[in-house]
DNA sequence: AAGATACCCTACTATAGCGACAGGGATACT
DNA sequence: AGTATCCCTGTCGCTATAGTAGGGTATCTT
């Protein structure tokens, strides 16, 4: 079980866009300059999560990329689902009459953890992660002023 | 997001041993065959889970494999880390200063949905799935009864 | 008009892990 | 003697991930 780059990398791009939200447009260059990725393979994140309307774009100079809904309307269970997929934990291959009553049986534990997985990226949105940065840099910031 | 067979085989052969345990060991063959595996794939999955501890054995003509523990002293979390490892979600490289806040700030959540799914795990052993599958041969029985 | 930037499409490589099979030999119990 | 566990090794194919690379078009700002 792991979590794969994709997500990883996209959500933190999401997390960049968040935070700059009110100084315009983020480019891809900036983007993959932060997260230290080459400009394509950035481009391949963000453009999927273009097309899944979680984000938009400005083309042109000084163009790049924003956030289509506010942060508080992004929920990283939508990230994922982009970046990831929907496919399920394991797939039930029961069509017909299904004599694996004990693969049914423990099938209904892997679904529970997948939704119990699912359910914390539900529940936290790019307003959460923003704020939890806000706050991380502010308690460092205070440390070094004292 | 994916759970492997391995997890899967091994925690339905764990099952199958949960429901014969009055009955003594149960062969590998036997196992294999329920589990439409080969045996030397079995092999490799029981015979982990007995280095670890999970399941006794028993050499020799009409031997085999039985729990080294009553069901309910197994959760599949114990299943789990035996044939997944206890590898975590997502690493955290960072051992010296760490300028990636944001991904501290992510990792925050990697690691809260890691612990999510892993505590279904913990919540749940042989017993509950014994007890499920046994209910549900009931269920069916009643069924084709009336 | 020039430059910056998104947008799109394709191809390529490398690696790692998973899923499985195969064989053979030693040990232990009935 | 026969049935099993036990243990070690090697092989194979497949798939997904993780990236890199190149080149072209459209659109906007300055």
């Amino acid at each position: 079980m792991k979590l794969t780059t994709k997500t990883r990398y996209g959500t933190r791009a999401m997390l960049e866009l968040a935070l700059h939200q009110e100084e315009g447009p983020l480019s891809l260059g900036e983007i993959a300059a932060r997260q230290e990725l080459s400009e394509k393979y950035a481009e391949a994140l963000v453009g999927r999560l273009r097309v899944a309307g979680l984000v938009s774009s400005v083309r042109g100079a000084q163009g790049g990329y924003l956030l289509a809904r506010p942060p508080e309307a992004i929920s990283l269970y939508d990230i994922y689902l982009v970046l990831e997929g929907a496919e399920p934990f394991v797939p039930c291959s029961a069509e017909r009459d299904c004599e694996r009553w004990d693969a049914c049986v423990t099938q209904a534990v892997w679904q529970e953890m997948y939704d119990a997985a699912m359910s914390v990226l539900r529940n936290r949105t790019l307003a959460d992660l923003a704020r939890s940065y806000r706050r991380k840099q502010a308690a460092v910031a205070a440390t070094y002023t004292i």
